[in-house]
DNA sequence: AGATTATCTGAACGCGCGTTCATTTCAAGG
DNA sequence: CCTTGAAATGAACGCGCGTTCAGATAATCT
């Protein structure tokens, strides 16, 4: 396994991938080695730079990896047109897309300070470009009457944080399937920003 | 400064967990030593084991005591009775807490896999106690008939995300007072939790 | 089979880590 | 002025860190 040739490749092997991220996940960057890495993928230390640059290019790759698939796989779904429905789209796409990714969103929430400065500016502006996806769709929807919304900004927020706190307590096979956690939480959504 | 005499202190020492408290907030627990420790408060590492056990000793110290004040801020607080004006004044209440902690809170939530297991049980539980607070007043409310809560214990982390996420974006001097801000959350709140 | 190239090893580098402890500094009390 | 004991130093410990690289190994192609 490995790139192809000449100098090390530009996206970081998938299996390396997979195994840093999963450790990062559970035990932090800072307190993950490259040596466990390795040791997970199965390999020595060393080869790993075959496959990455350096540690840091491991958790920005994955990092902008996954913003970069959120924003992605969003533009594929919004349906456009009617603020109410497009919320109600983007509210049950964000709970699926984020709980099948739960390394991935933990990672990208508690990791940012271990960015470099100029790493950071481009994970910041991922962040912020999706968060202006949900803060359009509210000022639609302030704009045409459909939610009683006093400052889309500030409700934008709310929302994301109450949605993104569900990987914090879900947990499969529980009390409630994910279908009805979809459906609770587009009910607390929408009554929240109804009149 | 320092301990009495003989074995060292069970509260670690003000200036040290002041120190201790902003370096993990921006960094990261395992990215800070007890050197960088040191060097905030003036002193020698050796000089920070008049005042803490260990390095965990530290971790834990803060996680804990900012959990019991916030326990025991609430019930300083709580005005029983009346579950809607509980929830309003629990509202207003976290948020305002959560803005003027925002070091220990930022740690409280990103810290906790860095616990020893037996400190992460005992943050853990304090975590729910507070969490159980939140879904007895949604209890309450749903048995009163004042909420239209399918779910107390879904509901109660729902909001405790949304608020919490204030922490995230809100900064001082910006657009909006914290009051407004306590304003168009605790609307939120309330419309998202009843019919 | 032999040559070529991709893949990986294992040792090495200088460095900072958490923690301990004998020793020194220093303020206060007699 | 001398004693006491708290407060802090600074060196030392063994260890694991990120990264590099010469050399070994394995796969592929002619």
């Amino acid at each position: 396994m490995a790139r192809k040739t000449g100098s090390h490749s530009e996206i970081t092997g998938p299996r390396v991938r997979a195994a840093a991220e999963r450790l990062f996940a559970r035990q932090g960057y800072a307190a993950v080695s490259m040596r466990k890495i390795a040791a997970e993928v199965g390999v020595q230390a060393g080869a790993l730079y075959l496959y990455t640059k350096d540690k840091q290019a491991l958790l920005f790759d994955m990092m902008d990896a996954h913003m970069v698939a959120l924003l992605d796989a969003w533009q594929e779904l919004d349906p456009g047109g009617d603020p109410m429905m497009r919320l109600e789209a983007l509210v049950r796409f964000h709970i699926r897309f984020h709980m099948e990714r739960q390394d991935a969103v933990f990672i990208a929430y508690m990791e940012l300070r271990n960015l470099t400065p100029d790493n950071y500016v481009a994970i910041t502006a991922r962040r912020k470009a999706y968060e202006q996806v949900v803060e359009g769709i509210l000022s639609d929807g302030k704009a045409s009457g459909a939610f009683a919304v006093e400052d889309a900004h500030l409700s934008a927020m709310a929302v994301i944080a109450m949605l993104t706190g569900v990987n914090t307590w879900y947990r499969e096979g529980g009390r409630l399937s994910l279908e009805r956690v979809e459906e609770i939480y587009w009910d607390m959504v929408r009554k929240s920003l109804v009149g």
